[in-house]
DNA sequence: GTCATTATTTAAACTAGTTTAAGAATTTTG
DNA sequence: CAAAATTCTTAAACTAGTTTAAATAATGAC
């Protein structure tokens, strides 16, 4: 039970000692996922933050429309939260579901803060994971202002294509932030492109 | 030379001793920088962090059309680099401008990477800094994926009057991914509400 | 397996926001 | 303080993407 996916993807980032690894995977417990469940519901605070270790998860705000927005999807070794209502105890506004079978170790907060003081180096694990997110958050904004949709949609499936393939296409709309019959126009024009 | 605002915003993060905040604040030095001047250019590895003691700047992306598209202001109190480029040392995509004459605590690679060593508490300074940073991404890409142009603009406004005051209709146009023409609408319309 | 549900495609009408252009107001600079 | 440059406003024509609707295909549940 040392999750190996776990801890392959903590020792690229940081160089442990194997008992530290140990202590550090031994905070986290696996939680299988079947396809459709919800994790997180909107108005709960979230108590966890998870590392995807098989499948993929959507992570999505639901406006005053009722239309769902997928903020990302969270496939292998991503991690999945909602880490503003997780760092500062608030209701979340958001909702994240399985789209698909699922395996996440999860850690809970009071493991989180125990595993920062039993190994203090675990603070510059979280410090460098934090940095590359802000950097992904970052990216995606980019990619938001400068593109427009049919380049967004190249951008996602080929950077992306697993994830892209597994999901519908109303997915993949509600991320690009535009219309699943926007997708269809797309998907048309590109198929026409390719002859 | 200790910095009170610095010391103030750290401190409310990680309880430091005086005699750490002192070599933490000692690896800054003040930068003093003309409205109008760059502080990073496209092209350029980004190699400094800044925290912005007074005044305000612009990090902005040139899309393939030649338009600028603001990411974010940084006022008193934030922090300002393009951490793509500094973390990973690659050439930046990014321009940083201050809109306003302004006063920059600035520490570089060096003496970060010399302070993570001497205080390793800085790690866990850092780490939360991140957090909040990730927080603050999320935040405005849910803004942008649930509000509309208008929506956008009240909510900036109301929740950043002294920077949206001290900046023109253009930049708060760049920000919020409209044209200016757009938000002069806009504004008409709330004048009209207003009465 | 069949029925029901959900996803996909297509197309026409529509709308939020853009583009272009030109005059008025403001700011910057020498 | 006057000239030059930039910003702001207004409006008409336009367009990227939405909405609505209806038919077809695919998936899931019993």
């Amino acid at each position: 039970m040392s999750y190996p996916s776990l801890q392959e993807y903590i020792k690229k980032i940081v160089d442990f000692k194997p008992v530290e690894l140990d202590i550090i995977t031994r905070c986290f417990r696996e939680r299988k996922v079947a396809k459709g469940e919800y994790i997180l519901r909107r108005g709960q605070v979230c108590r966890f933050e998870g590392f995807v270790t098989q499948g993929c998860f959507r992570i999505f705000i639901t406006d005053h429309k009722g239309t769902e927005k997928v903020l990302y999807f969270a496939g292998r070794q991503w991690w999945v939260m909602d880490i503003d209502s997780f760092a500062n105890q608030i209701p979340s506004e958001l909702d994240i579901q399985a789209t698909e079978d699922s395996i996440l170790l999860v850690i809970s907060r009071e493991h989180k803060e125990r595993l920062y003081q039993e190994v203090p180096k675990v603070e510059r694990l979280f410090r460098i994971m934090s940095q590359k997110a802000v950097v992904a958050w970052q990216r995606r904004l980019i990619q938001n202002h400068t593109m427009n949709a049919e380049e967004r949609y190249s951008h996602f499936v080929t950077n992306y294509p697993e994830i892209a393939e597994s999901l519908t296409n109303k997915l993949v709309a509600s991320y690009l932030g535009i219309t699943q019959e926007f997708v269809s126009v797309i998907r048309k024009r590109r198929s026409i492109n390719k002859d």
